[in-house]
DNA sequence: TGTACATCAGTGAACGCGCGTTCACTGATGTAC
DNA sequence: TGTACATCAGTGAACGCGCGTTCACTGATGTAC
């Protein structure tokens, strides 16, 4: 993993085992869930003996926790390229893209979504590895919401914050240097409901009220998106 | 179930055994999560043979729908005796206090609330009788809404709303009747935050971030009741 | 370029374990007369 | 109140299954000289 380019045929081969293996297990999450994850049959679907498995991930959590970092890396980079599509200084589109390309990997994904946003694996202790990657995405809107603010586009709101809250908020100000605390608990509240709308329709809370989940979804981020930057001037 | 009150000593024996058998597998469920519930171990921990649980639930699939409409019974339960400690005509203080309702019975349970709101199990289709319990606490939520309403306290948003997302809001306007769309769309956003926001912290997606999530919580639904209500007057 | 040795991938058998579910049974509890 | 029968709870053995992980091994690939 830390070396740069595959060398020898020997690493060549390895690294596509290691590629088809999780390929396997992600096709196995979809279709069991997380805990059913098995080596035993992620081998024999490889056609390779279960033992052999251990050559490339030393234990069951090993892959889990492989899996997880690999969903958590792609659903950063889904939100920084969707940012990307955009002028830097279209906020709202950007917010909109970032969420849709949240919202699009986690609809094409929802066995990896629910790995790493639905309820934690009982028994599985994530380790350090994963912190990095999970924090990616939030690292792509908090860089819209500094952008936001240095350009003065931050709508400023005048209620008071107690002083618990104001007290918890060291971590997110260090992550969004300058902006002040009433918009960081904004785009908090923001961040919050886009994925508690992502959460609702992947596991089946909207069934039977919502169908249209794409339309639902831009709008509510387009209203999302005017507390937070005002009206669109367009 | 059925029936109203036990009345043989077998039916006694009968219900008491049978709460005994949910009580341990809600039990494990916490220590193991959903998937890793076994028959065998909540047998074994009640001293009884594996196969005597089967003249209570016919299978492990009944057991987990068992557990299932008993959580959602507590979180609607919860959520309107939350509702019914402030006073009709204060809506803000309401919305708190459904929501803080909400979140104590999720703090308190986290394994149930995982079980209903969290990844859905593998495997499991929820079988029809769970879909009256679901719904109930959302209904104590739009009763507040309707009550907001006909106390015309609703803020208004003129902002428009695409053709597909109002043909989507049928379901929601019967439960809800009279509430203008937009404010049927504000409620939503609110509803999905405070769920969003209880799952963030519960699956560990705020950990290191947010400590006093109490406090968060209170000013973040603050927050949110006054883009319903618009700001308090007292 | 050729040889000797080290590294590594994959095999196959085995370990000990737990699971859901079925079934024929025993003995206690409830019901009808 | 007493008896005969039906209902039910719980037993214990068995079914067939899959799991994670270890280990000694074979043979292929890579490396140093």
């Amino acid at each position: 993993m830390a070396s740069s380019a595959p060398r020898t045929a020997r690493d060549r081969a390895r690294a596509e085992l290691t590629a088809e293996i999780k390929a396997t297990a992600r096709r196995h999450l979809a279709e069991q869930g997380s805990s059913a994850l098995s080596l035993r049959a992620v081998a024999r679907d490889l056609g390779m003996v279960s033992s052999a498995v251990y050559r490339y991930f030393p234990s069951r959590d090993e892959l889990l926790t492989a899996l997880i970092i690999d969903a958590y890396a792609a659903v950063g980079e889904a939100a920084a390229s969707g940012d990307g599509t955009r002028r830097r200084t279209d906020l709202p589109g950007r917010l909109l893209a970032i969420a849709r390309a949240i919202r699009g990997w986690a609809v094409e994904n929802p066995a990896e979504y629910a790995l790493v946003y639905g309820s934690p694996v009982p028994g599985y202790q994530a380790p350090v590895d994963t912190i990095a990657p999970a924090a990616e995405v939030t690292l792509v809107f908090l860089r819209l919401i500094v952008d936001a603010h240095e350009a003065g586009r931050l709508v400023a709101d005048p209620a008071p914050i107690p002083h618990a809250v104001r007290a918890d908020l060291a971590v997110l100000r260090e992550a969004a240097p300058g902006v002040p605390d009433d918009a960081i608990l904004r785009a908090l509240a923001v961040w919050t409901e886009l994925f508690g709308l992502i959460t609702f329709e992947l596991f089946g809370h909207l069934h039977n009220v919502i169908h249209d989940h794409d339309a639902l979804f831009d709008h509510q981020l387009r209203v999302a998106g005017r507390t937070l930057f005002g009206t669109a001037s367009h």
